[in-house]
DNA sequence: GAGATGCTTCGGTTACGATCGAAGTATGAA
DNA sequence: TTCATACTTCGATCGTAACCGAAGCATCTC
């Protein structure tokens, strides 16, 4: 009847709740069982696999079988990037599934989007990369400078290797919880597996939200000194232009 | 049950093909009646009624009254990046609705993306204006030159008005039909105005495609002179990267 | 006022898809 | 081989939402 993309496929891939919550559940990044993925859906294993046979036809899921499991994931990090968009989105008009319950401060706080660090820390450390001159903002764009590059280096960063990856180096990615910007990209997800090496944190079962040690949690905040608050004087995100 | 925002509303809400029609028609970025939109959506007008009631309730759509009539805009141009977005994943995807129409080859030179020029001329466009220094490309953000703005003034764009404005001068549009960037934000519009303005162009009745006549046509290919495949060596996009 | 046009609301039908129980297949462990 | 675990397929049920006809408002024209 009309022409151009089918969006009301990929709309209706991600309107039922059930695959929605599957999605969510997978933007932690990690790969994830039917049996484990159902119960975050909160649907039986059947259903689960109805849907996640839906979901990998669509093109949004990969599946990696090993032994009698079978491990999803999100197909490439251009679904987690249409996720993200789409979560920001709605969490700009309000459409929050609203449960204040004791995990949200921690996901405000931390957690992994995708394969990066975002919430707070996340945005706290890409200003104070940017305001210690080791990226530099053009306009919805961002640079690893020189002396970013020596900096990152002395943390334990491969730059270098991380160029030779076809992913963009430096990719800034809008929170919505925050409403502001932290680091994607290739450049995004070594810092934060350099956090999780270093022991700095982890990764919470069953959640996005990322724990810090006490002892990572002072490093970080010493390494990264600028408060959400300080820096650029980023114009709030209006609701109509 | 799950934190977060919540994607699925906003998925069903696109989910719906009728819908999916409608937000569709709107992406021409005109205001269009709720008569011509059940048209377009190819359902009775009760239908469509129903289904611009929810567009607006989930704030996709915005409505403004005139007399008897009731035209509907997308609510703001967020909305237009999300499904301009969303369109660009489905194309990727292959999840065309494929119907190789007379039409298509019209909406692939030139159609209006929201607000600005996409197709081949918007990519065109851009590319023109990046090599002959006017907008510099860093990473995935845009900017104008000193020389850019003296260039644009002289064709007749205001420059310094559109600074006022909120919303990003230059930003970067993926484009689902050629997969790569073109002209978008305040100035996208603006330079698209003026080819109306100079009787270059119009919009075409019912399609997002663009009408240049055989002068306005000269003209904008003289003035961006860069045929697609030249310029820059744009990567073709990876489906897994 | 009367009539026409644009749109919404109501009521009833229908179809699709989400769901689960039960049975079937595959892989691993004992 | 036998049993257990992980998952899929089948079949049937059920609820919801898309849909349209008809009637109801609202606004404009005459």
């Amino acid at each position: 009847m009309k022409e151009g993309p089918d969006i009301a496929q990929i709309g209706s891939l991600i309107g039922d709740p059930a695959r929605a919550n599957i999605l969510t559940a997978l933007m932690g990044g990690r790969a994830l069982t039917a049996t484990e993925l159902a119960a975050a859906a909160g649907v039986t294993l059947q259903t689960a696999s109805a849907h996640l046979a839906k979901l990998e036809a669509g093109g949004l899921l990969a599946q990696r079988k090993q032994g009698r499991h079978r491990y999803f994931t999100l197909a490439d990090d251009r679904v987690g990037k249409l996720l993200e968009g789409i979560m920001g989105f709605a969490a700009s008009r309000g459409h929050l599934r609203h449960r204040p319950g004791p995990k949200e401060p921690a996901l405000r706080k931390a957690r992994i989007c995708y394969d990066h660090l975002a919430g707070d820390y996340g945005v706290r450390m890409l200003d104070s990369l940017v305001e210690a001159g080791a990226i530099s903002v053009m306009g919805e764009g961002l640079n690893l400078t020189a002396q970013g590059e020596k900096h990152l280096g002395s943390i334990g960063i491969d730059v270098s290797g991380l160029r030779s990856s076809r992913r963009p180096l430096c990719r800034s990615c809008l929170d919505w919880s925050e409403r502001r910007a932290h680091l994607a990209g290739s450049l995004g997800k070594a810092l934060l597996s350099n956090f999780f090496d270093k022991g700095w944190a982890r990764r919470t079962e069953n959640s996005r939200s990322i724990f810090f040690t006490p002892e990572g949690e002072r490093r970080f905040l010493a390494l990264f000194p600028i408060e959400i608050g300080d820096g650029k004087p980023e114009p709030e995100l209006s609701e109509k232009p």
